[in-house]
DNA sequence: GGTGCTAGTGTAAGCGCTGCCATTTGGGAC
DNA sequence: GTCCCAAATGGCAGCGCTTACACTAGCACC
């Protein structure tokens, strides 16, 4: 079922019919009806990969995260996907698991793809894919990491801020023992949300703070604050590095008896809507994921086309969300 | 960049190139080391879509769902794709958020993409489709709904049996007063589980049921327990369709100050991992997702050229899950 | 020196579209 | 009736790849 068919049936060449499918340029209203019908008749869809093989674009946008079981990358995605389908692009999506070498893998899948655009919604890098992306000619936009550079846009969260606010606050409330939790991959020295937690601790004197890491699920939060107390460490409050890890460490410490927030105080990060759902509803920072989907979007569709010479790194300020998980320090 | 270009720098034809690409037939090694020389000099990745036009396949499943936001869908969904992933295939998805409009556009869009497989993981249905997708020769498992046809595999949870348990569960506990929550999609009179609580109130004559629906997410349980209960109605359980649905109930009793299961019991479906990390831990049914994903890509990937002729019903049996979300009836 | 293999490569015909350019058509204006 | 100029269509060359099929060595054998 192809082209030629839909043409012969309807009497006109595929030059036509293409002109229909694309309802471009001017057909007279009696031919495109008549098109029109041996396409239904016929049950004909164009075929994507001749489509954008012949047209050289594809209308697709890429996304790249690491975690789209997260539901703070899902919620991104579903703002960047909405926007897309307004736009009448489609959107392919692709997960990395925070591993940097599938990072490499999918970024070429959509290059493969000839995507219109490419958003990496990751926190994993890797430097060789700089020159890849750039040769690509792709517009790019990176969220969480990298630097910019022609043809890719930086979007940043100031992850200092927020969690420099989280440990204002908790300080204030006479906090000192301080437990942090982490995925495994913000374990590296040079992340950023590691370094906040690093360097509140120089700025305020009286801090001590432990680690702690593990995947970045449910389960992994419960697993690391498992590891966390049962190393001896005694924290009056729990910093998390998301508010799905922070659900699993509220279970973990509803069941070793602990009360939060009376006995210990936790804090999640992103205000993703579990976050107002569970058991005491979390104290969080507030990124706004709508708003980082819609720059996303932007950026990609305006940039397809036309080549912005000065890209902009746009850091967005996280707001502190105070709920249920927090208290004064116990101890 | 392209394969004639890769081609003029290994000194060999754009047919040798390919062969390498796809490490069929026998090149001469010496050869194909020149070759894969020539790929990384360039950094050449091929475009997928003259690949998928000119081999008339594409390595790449398609998958619909009605809802990727709640976990149950993503996780047959990681399923798959991991499992795809083994196979060499890729995945690409689409969500229908539970509209039979968007169900066709997605189909469509995936007949487009020429996928080798398409898994309809939805409990939306339009029937024209049937046909569309029978011309289209793609072998498709439809999960949840449909009958079985030709090039059509069904997989099937049996509800009624999971809702039976839990009805007989809680009947057996002394509830007497039922209330059921389910989202809008699962109203239609047609609809399975719907249909399971009906016949069980029917079975069981001392039983009294209201329901109430709304969106399938926490947010939608939590307002659907809303205009349950300020209906004057007062259930000593709620059952609901999902545990998303169910983590949003448990919140809007909470906020009424109705302690569970002491005053009210609740029950989920589906165990998806929040179950066991919301307070009070759901008391659920567990429909084994990993399963339904494995299914999915057997039969998907292994029909991908042979034409099963009889394909099978699948039916899954769900077991009772009990956790702290029920008890005695209090009233 | 022929003949017959096989292993390794090249040639070229599409795959189903799009987009440029050429061609036809149908009215006015004269 | 002629000429001219849109408006509407058709023809056809690619897009970048795969895949017969054809071809060339190189070697063993009679």
């Amino acid at each position: 079922m192809n082209l030629e068919q839909v043409a012969r049936r309807a009497k006109v060449s595929t030059a036509t019919v293409s002109r229909v499918l694309n309802n471009a340029s001017v057909v007279k209203s009696s031919t495109r009806a008549r098109v029109i019908k041996a396409i239904n008749e016929l049950k004909y869809y164009p075929n994507l990969h001749a489509r954008s093989l012949a047209g050289g674009k594809s209308r697709t946008l890429g996304v790249i995260a690491s975690n789209m079981e997260n539901p703070f990358f899902f919620d991104i995605y579903k703002t960047i996907e909405s926007d897309a389908h307004a736009a009448g692009y489609e959107v392919v999506v692709a997960n990395t698991d925070y591993r940097s070498e599938q990072l490499i893998t999918s970024v070429r899948l959509m290059i493969g793809r000839r995507v219109a655009g490419l958003a990496a919604i990751v926190s994993e890098m890797a430097p060789e894919l700089i020159d890849e992306l750039n040769e690509s000619r792709i517009p790019v936009v990176f969220y969480d990491v990298g630097t910019p550079r022609p043809n890719i846009t930086n979007i940043r969260v100031d992850y200092r801020r927020g969690i420099d606010k989280v440990i204002d606050y908790l300080h204030s409330l006479g906090h000192r023992r301080l437990g942090f939790i982490g995925h495994h991959d913000i374990l590296g020295p040079i992340n950023e949300r590691m370094k906040a937690v690093m360097d509140a601790m120089a700025r305020i004197p009286s801090l001590e703070v432990r680690t702690a890491a593990d995947a970045d699920t449910l389960e992994g939060g419960r697993q690391a604050a498992r590891s966390l107390l049962s190393s001896g460490f005694d924290p009056t409050a729990v910093i998390c590095v998301n508010d799905i890890m922070a659900v699993g460490v509220l279970r973990e410490l509803r069941e070793r008896g602990l009360r939060v927030p009376q006995d210990v105080s936790v804090t999640g990060f992103d205000n993703v809507k579990l976050s107002e759902f569970c058991y005491p509803a979390l104290t969080t920072v507030h990124i706004p994921r709508d708003r980082i989907g819609h720059m996303i979007c932007t950026s990609l569709i305006s940039k397809s086309g036309k080549t912005s010479v000065a890209d902009p790194e746009l850091v967005i300020d996280p707001e502190f969300v105070l709920r249920d998980s927090t208290g004064p320090a116990s101890r």
